[in-house]
DNA sequence: TTAGATGCAAATGTTTTGCATCATC
DNA sequence: GATGATGCAAAACATTTGCATCTAA
C-alpha cells in the first residue's frame, strides 16, 4: 500500500501531518492547483496557512518527487512522479487525466532533424473527455 | 512581406503604434515573455504602460492570432500563431525554438486506447540545445 | 464624431519571506 | 535539545480594472 511517512522520509522531509495530508490528496486525487489543496486541507487543518502549502510543495517539487505540470489555459497542477506519461486536458470540464503512450517516436523524429539532446517529452492533448462529449 | 497592420485590421484591432510594436518585436523575436515585451517596448514608446502590454497580448490571444505557450520552469511565453509546431526548450539557456513535427502518431495512438476527442496536440521537449551542448 | 486605445493609479491576485512559536527527530 | 516546520503578517511580484484623456477610423 502507498505510504506517504515513508516516501517523505526517503526524500528526507520531515514527516509532518500537513505533508502527509498534502501528499495524501495528490495520491487521491491524481492532480491538483494551489487553490484546490488548500481549500481541501482547511478541512482538516482549520489554522492552515497557504504559506505551509507553497513551502511544501515547492520544496517536494525540488526533490523531484512532485512534478509540476503547466496546463494551457488553467492553473499550474501537481502531481506525484511516476512513471513517464501525458496528460488529456479537457476543455469543457477541465479535468485532467494521465495517459501512457509511447513518445519515443517523437523523440526519434525530433533527433534525426536537430541537435537538440532530449531530457524530457512533455505532451499534452487538449480535447473533449468521453463524459463531456 | 510580414505587414502588421494588415494583421491587425484582418482582427478588427485598431492599428496603433503600440500594437504595430508589439506583433514586431513578436515577429522578429519568435517568443517573447510580458517582461521582455514590455522591456524591449520601453525603447520606443518611454512611457507604455505594462497594463497597455497585457490587455492588447490578451486581446490578441483571444482573436487567436497570438499564442500563448506555458512552459515548464518558466514563463509563459506569446509567439505568432503558425503552422502547428512543437517547441524546444533549452534548460540551459532557455531559448526556446520551434520545430514542425508530425504528432499525428501521437494522436491515433491516443485514439486507438481512448475516446477523449483531440482538439490541440502540444508538444514541448525540454533539454540542451546544440550551442549550450 | 465616435468607438475604442492609452497611460496612470489603484485594486486584486499570487507567491515568497521573516520571524516567533511549535513539533519532529 | 537541535533542527527544521508551521502560521501569521508583511513584502514582493503579477495581473486586472476604472477612468480621464487621446487617437484611429
Amino acid at each position: 500500500m502507498f505510504n506517504s511517512s515513508i516516501l517523505l522520509k526517503e526524500y528526507n522531509l520531515k514527516v509532518t501531518p500537513q505533508r502527509v495530508a498534502i501528499v495524501e490528496e495528490l495520491y487521491k486525487n491524481g492532480h491538483m492547483n494551489i487553490d484546490d489543496l488548500y481549500k481541501n486541507l482547511l478541512e482538516k487543518f482549520p489554522s492552515i496557512s497557504l504559506a505551509t502549502i507553497y513551502k511544501n510543495v515547492n520544496a517536494m517539487v525540488e526533490k523531484i518527487f512532485l512534478n509540476e505540470v503547466k496546463v494551457p489555459d488553467a492553473k499550474t497542477v501537481y502531481e506525484l512522479v511516476k512513471e513517464e506519461h501525458s496528460h488529456l486536458v479537457c476543455s469543457s470540464c477541465g479535468k485532467i487525466e494521465d495517459i501512457i503512450i509511447d513518445t519515443s517516436v517523437l523523440n526519434n523524429t525530433l533527433s534525426s532533424v536537430s541537435n537538440f539532446k532530449i531530457d524530457n517529452t512533455e505532451v499534452v492533448f487538449q480535447g473533449t473527455c468521453e463524459k463531456c462529449q
